[in-house]
RNA sequence: GCCGCCAUCGUCUAGCCCGGUCAGGACGCCAGGUUUUCAUCCUGGAAAUCAGGGGUUCGAAUCCCCUUGGCGGUACCA
């Protein structure tokens, strides 16, 4: 078999969809099971529907996911001078660098590519000119409708129109399209990687538009064109391409083509079953990266999410570097799947849990900056030293990095509650005094040396003896004003003693 | 409408190819335990008559057929 040449093909028309990752993750796993090689590339022949800013975009979602190309479309600032690959900037996208001998990567840039090709279509009859107007087309389309058969083109220009009459609308620059001959009564088939033989009558297919009147070529051209001369060995792509496989096929052949391998994902559905759309929720990437997801924790998920390493794996976490090793695309499944939040939730969980102190600190900067009670906090609680200590009492309980500090303000902000929160269980004001003196006396003991979770943990707790309630609690909601809250250790630990002695002196006044 | 694809707990899934364990795991949910609260963690539980119906077979989630349902496509969008 040839060396595996895969790509990724998004469309600049917004950012990259959750979707798209998954489809950009299968095609970078087979890649590197296969030592293939992974290809970006970018269709943007929709000028419609062109979003500015969305080619650069897509880059940056497919880079914090760590999925790193070896061919195709860069961020200028990305290529280092060392390539040793043929490296060109872009002619359409400024910061946009393209890497490879195949280029260009961008279709915008191969426009007299596909119209040659196109041209050598109707040359060998395999397409044909089309001077129709949009009036024409769609009245042709509702008459079919009307008439319960399948909306097609009548093939009128390929029927009446003469070769005569072909040149002159060609040279008094006539508006026009070419459209694929599509043979009839051919029963075209293939073997999907994923779904096995699909076959369908040729009948039932349309003379698709190959070159749009506005000279940009249709994605069908262009992708198969782009395909072979890329020798791309295997499409990995959405099952919403399941039926125009064929017209592929047929353009294959047509061209004298090698035919490349087929592989056709499951779609992602909402919770609704529907094919999941902005209506349900985030579906960009980015909206992901800005939820406080770990990169790690949704390529996790969305590996999972239709592909199973298969029996004897109960495992649940996977590593980018386990699943390149162990990823099988015939393991990909046939039915879609459900995009499910619950479980990306705990997976990222899990996946905060392993980071490192100083790790967490570095990716939580950005969401702290984010919140008002922390920018409004003193100085002295916004130290890298101080932001660790409540990243590790948090740690365990986050879910997301944007929630960091949420469940914990009073790590940052005055804090104010009512004075019977103090009281555990039915303690009277005077035993809550004397207990707040007592763990004022203890705090007070320990000095700034020895002000280490552990000791002011033994310290505290031989203090308590065997009623730590009494104890505890009311020091807990001295310290935090709340009544859910980290132990009052880690409390104490965090505020330091100063900032805590404090906190105990006007519990303490309160009663 | 027409064409195509698909179908195991609420969700992600293992098992299906090579018929023969109470259909297994994870998330979520419920209960209990650890704990001064919350979270974590541990233990246990409920949860799929394998979409339905027919075959084939001693025996079917697994093989065959039909039905139903869902989804996708049906553009000078990708």
């Amino acid at each position: 078999m040839d060396k595996v040449r895969v790509r990724f093909a998004p469309s600049p028309t917004g950012y990259l969809h959750i979707g798209g990752l998954r489809s950009a993750l299968y095609n970078y796993l087979f890649a590197k099971k296969n030592g293939g090689t992974f290809i970006l590339k970018i269709e943007d022949t929709d000028r419609k529907r062109f979003v500015e800013g969305a080619v650069e975009s897509l880059i940056s979602s497919l880079d914090w996911a760590g999925l790193d190309r070896d061919e195709g479309v860069f961020m200028k600032n990305q290529v280092s001078g060392s390539e040793s690959q043929k490296t060109f900037e872009s002619e359409n996208y400024p910061g946009v660098m393209e890497i490879g001998e195949f280029g260009p990567y961008i279709q915008s840039e191969r426009l007299n590519l596909y119209k040659k090709y196109a041209e050598e279509l109707v040359a060998k009859d395999k397409a044909y000119y089309c001077f129709c107007e949009q009036d024409r087309l769609d009245k042709v389309k509702e008459e079919k409708i009307a008439n319960k058969q399948a909306p097609m083109y009548d093939r009128y220009c390929l029927k009446n129109v003469t070769p005569e009459e072909v040149n002159g609308k060609l040279k008094s620059n006539c508006a026009y399209t070419i459209r694929l001959k599509v043979p009839a009564d051919e029963i075209i088939e293939f073997e999907d990687l994923v779904r096995g033989k699909v076959s369908i009558n040729s009948n039932t297919i349309d003379d698709q538009v190959l070159m749009k009147s506005d000279g940009f070529p249709t994605y069908h051209l262009a992708s198969v064109i782009d395909d072979h001369l890329m020798c791309t060995t295997h499409v990995i792509r959405g099952e919403e391409w399941l039926p125009s496989t064929p017209k592929h096929i047929l353009l294959y052949r047509a061209f004298g083509w090698e035919i490349p391998e087929f592989a056709h994902l499951p779609l992602l559905l909402s919770t609704d079953k529907k094919k999941l759309s902005k209506r349900m929720g985030d579906v960009a990437v980015e909206d992901y990266i800005k939820n406080g997801y770990l990169k790690e924790a949704i390529i996790n998920f969305v590996a999972l999410l239709g592909w199973h390493p298969g029996e004897g794996e109960t495992q649940e976490i996977y590593s980018l570097d386990e699943l390149e090793k162990i990823f099988d695309i015939k393991r990909v499944h046939k039915a879609g799947a459900v995009f499910d939040l619950q479980k990306l939730d705990w997976l990222n969980a899990q996946y905060i849990k392993k980071m490192s102190v100083d790790e967490l600190y570095g990716q939580s900067l950005k969401f702290f900056a984010q919140k008002d009670f922390y920018n409004s906090a003193p100085k002295e609680m916004k130290t890298e030293e101080y932001l660790k200590k409540v990243l590790t009492v948090e740690q365990e309980r986050l879910v997301r990095l944007s929630d960091v500090g949420e469940n914990d303000k009073f790590f940052f902000t005055n804090i104010d509650y009512d004075k019977a929160m103090l009281r555990w269980k039915d303690m009277s004001d005077e035993a809550l005094k004397e207990s707040l003196e007592k763990s004022k006396k203890v705090l007070m003991g320990i000095d700034e040396q020895g002000w280490e979770l552990k000791n002011i943990e033994e310290k505290l707790f031989a203090a308590a003896g065997d009623k730590k309630g009494d104890l505890l609690w009311p020091l807990r909601v001295a310290l935090s004003g709340a009544q859910k809250s980290p132990s009052p250790m880690e409390l104490a630990w965090v505020l330091g003693k100063q900032e805590s002695l404090d906190r105990l002196e006007s519990a303490i006044n309160k009663i």
